[in-house]
DNA sequence: CTACTGCGCTAAGTCTACCAAGCGTGCGCT
DNA sequence: AGCGCACGCTTGGTAGACTTAGCGCAGTAG
């Protein structure tokens, strides 16, 4: 069954991708998303399948919607969701295909500001994540 | 959690009325849906809780959108899914809330004996399950 | 320099979703 | 009567989803 390895390793490159936007570290969305951070770790590495309940823990806590994950591990025919209504403008600049993902950033940075006075959604990261990485020696 | 056991003691049963309306025994769907007739057994009674995988086969095996089951799960946030394209009639009679069991057969042999010419989706049930049971001492 | 904090990852254990084998019952046959 | 078959259920066992403890590294502060 490689199809379902690939889908897996999709998926957790897609979370980690998600999460680097919404910049997060791995053991702050594992605390979002109610789960060890060891654990997230391999699920990002696509190591460990994970159930529904985490793949809608993890979604609500990117703000992301669950059938995006649902779908892309083939749980759910078909198609694409329709982004919510709320906030749904940050969710669908992430998942746009056309933008690279310093567009992305970009945009969803100046989204922010403009929405910044009003209503505010609450989302305190007390501490940006160091974003630096060095590549372990392969 | 009693809620979470509520909801699965719930799903539950609705696979197997959904099996009973459907006309299968617990071993056919079991073949259908790729588990053990055991592990069905215990799932139509709530004491084990599914993977979003089982569910999905069970869906797929009962003719019902998958999206149905995860809803009653909690997995997913929405409403009831639009039924879809083709042979939607069939899960919307037995998804009627309006409707008894005794009336949902009906429509559906009603149904089935008037698209019985056209197209005819495969589905054999070599044998029709045996209906009667005798409850266990309690 | 040492001490602290946060990062991601590895290692070892627990728990439970799922399976194969087998039991007891009820129905239809000869 | 007895045989055979299908029904649904109980019982161990295996595998993998998920946890807690701890490693090594990079940055910042005293």
């Amino acid at each position: 069954m490689t199809l379902a390895e690939d889908r897996l390793k999709a998926l957790g490159e897609f979370i980690r991708s998600q999460r680097r936007l919404a910049n997060l570290s791995l053991r702050q969305l594992a605390r979002l998303a109610k789960v060890s951070n060891p654990y997230l770790s391999q699920v990002e590495r696509g190591i460990y399948k994970p159930s529904a309940e985490v793949m809608k823990h993890i979604a609500d806590a990117l703000e992301i919607s669950a059938e995006n994950l649902y779908t892309r591990m083939g749980l759910l025919e078909g198609r694409a969701p329709a982004p919510r209504a709320g906030g749904g403008v940050e969710e669908a600049v992430r998942l746009d295909p056309r933008l690279s993902t310093d567009q992305k950033e970009a945009l969803i940075r100046v989204y922010r500001s403009m929405t910044a006075g009003r209503a505010p959604r609450p989302r305190r990261h007390t501490s940006a994540p160091r974003t630096v990485r060095s590549k372990p020696p392969s």
